[in-house]
DNA sequence: ACAACTGTATTAACACAAATAGTACATATG
DNA sequence: CATATGTACTATTTGTGTTAATACAGTTGT
């Protein structure tokens, strides 16, 4: 059974999700360098999916450098999941101004913002 | 001429934008409570958009409690706009918590994330 | 009273993207 | 040689966004 999933009952695209669902599993280091990805045919089949859609992510995905792609061999997860990552770290830090700025905006008191911040970073600690 | 406006080469649908541009006016303080809304087919006419696609969009506010509507009134910005700002606050952190999670997942240094915050903070100072 | 405007409702048609279906080719693997 | 791989292509279906054209009931201002 294959770590990628999906839920046809969402609006998001089909393929939109399996593009995400891979980048996630990178991210948190279930795939790493080189790791195979399931073939188009067979993940298609296992989702009961049409492998025309599987192999728009695929595509989506190398175009996005996240996996490369041997004919006749198979699909692999990118040689530098660091620059990946890295990659995401700086949309992560993009998206946390932007929502600073929108708090501020909206004149949002400095100290509640400290406080769920610091609350927030506590939440989940090991 | 109106405060809202739209992208048509945009891939988000016309009348999503719409909803987004008149909360934006909301947060932003440009419509206040009870201020009226471009009618239908003013603002259909105005942007060269079917009067249909207005009404979708209007109707999407009206669930979100942003606009309430008058048969042969017209619409208008919700008496509540306090609350309505009130909600976004609370988006606007629960997305500053979830960030702020995600970077923690990627091994993100502490310092890093603690200097980007007190930057973008500064960054939009009046 | 009346003309002009309002929100609302309905039906039909069109455009576009997502997804499916089916087939085919060239190449690597054991 | 049989099997599996990525890739390519055309055709079709489906859902959603958008337009189009009316129509109704109620208010507003003159």
């Amino acid at each position: 059974m294959s770590l990628i999933t999906v839920d046809p009952r969402s609006r998001t695209p089909i393929y939109e999700q399996l593009v995400d669902r891979v980048k996630a599993l990178v991210y948190a280091g279930d795939f790493k360098a080189d790791d195979p990805l399931p073939s188009v045919r067979s993940l298609a089949s296992e989702l009961a999916i049409n492998p025309n859609t599987i192999q728009r992510a695929y595509n989506a995905l190398e175009a996005e450098g996240i996996i490369y792609s041997l004919p006749a061999r198979g699909s692999f997860i990118s040689g530098n999941t660091e620059g990946v990552i890295e990659s995401r770290k700086n949309e992560l830090f993009v998206a946390l101004s932007r929502t600073l700025r929108q708090l501020k905006e909206l004149g949002c008191d400095p100290e509640q913002i400290k406080t769920v911040m610091d609350l927030a970073w506590r939440e989940t600690n090991d």
